[in-house]
DNA sequence: CGATGCATGTAAGCTGTTACATGATTGC
DNA sequence: GCAATCATGTAACAGCTTACATGCATCG
């Protein structure tokens, strides 16, 4: 059986840790997710189950209730899938494979005069700094000894973003002095 | 003018910084780039050389010399695009959205039983050192005086890998004293 | 003289996006 | 009663991947 994408990894996932649920709750989850990376439209959320549905990873209840919801839970194919998907970041690819926009546009700053690079870091500090304003509390928020899983998550985004902010900060440091 | 996508943005941005170029050069350097997230496979990059060219960003060199390569440089337009996109990089998404495989999986960490669970997480710590290691060599390579906006894209992605690396110590050492 | 690397490109297919369309329910 | 949100889905399209196909150049 072939491997789950990303997408599929985290939506099947999802709905294990909280089946049963519809794919409008999946899509939610998706957007408040820490790494808002996934846009996770109804036009690729909704044939995704369906295609996992097709696999036998999971199944819905029939034609759901008078609202039109159906709820969703993970077979035991399914479960194993997750297991293997997970597995699977063991990979160097995955472990190295950080893409990061702001930096990957950092190597062309040069295109810009002086004032326009000055100007341009500090808008991406701001919007950096309010970023990590938000993980912070997210991070305080989220409870210790609940959920120790989504807690480690949420520590890992605000670290990253902390890491992302003082390299920035650096990169100002470094490019006005120069 | 749409706006240039993500690979668009970096690809024309290496023919301008390496120009003239061959788009099999540019393949190069997009897979020894530090975020090696770009496989830029020939299925995608000729086509996209062929895209930019027909929207005035690039000019080839006439069916190129007897080997057949063709010599890309990048027109006043192009060079506008670039700019526009890199400013780009100012947005909430762009700013926020950086997303980590690993971090991903973590949260579904709870499907693995206790000795899977410690058992992926050295596995994932001995890669992430390995390739820590090897973006703390990179960037030692870097000569920092020559190419400013190199250095500082190879030192970003280092202290990135770094705090990820300490986050994972942290995941293993929370879920092992549990 | 054969393998490896340089260099170009195409075709099929999958996944995801945007935009659209529909209808029920809840809260003001 | 109307707006917002819940909830499902489809159609057209764009972009990227894998796999294939071709040919020249260089080095041992």
């Amino acid at each position: 059986m072939r491997s789950l994408s990303e997408l599929e990894g985290v939506s099947l996932g999802i709905i294990y840790n909280f089946q049963p649920c519809t794919a409008y709750f999946v899509r939610g989850q998706l957007k408040s997710s820490p790494s808002s990376h996934w846009q996770a439209s109804a036009g690729s959320v909704y044939p995704l189950v369906a295609r996992l549905e097709e696999l036998g990873l999971l199944s819905a209840s029939e034609d759901g209730d008078k609202r039109g919801r159906k709820y969703l839970t993970v077979t035991q194919t399914g479960e194993q899938q997750i297991k293997e998907w997970v597995l699977s970041g063991a990979q160097q690819d995955l472990v190295s494979a950080i893409m990061d926009p702001i930096r990957t546009r950092i190597a062309f700053l040069q295109l810009l005069d002086r004032s326009e690079q000055s100007q341009y870091l500090n808008e991406l500090i701001s919007l950096m700094e309010q970023f990590f304003d938000e993980t912070l509390i997210k991070l305080q928020q989220s409870p210790k000894e609940q959920d120790v899983y989504g807690y480690l998550v949420a520590l890992g985004a605000m670290q990253t973003s902390e890491a992302r902010l003082n390299w920035l900060y650096e990169v100002r440091k470094s490019l006005v002095s120069k």
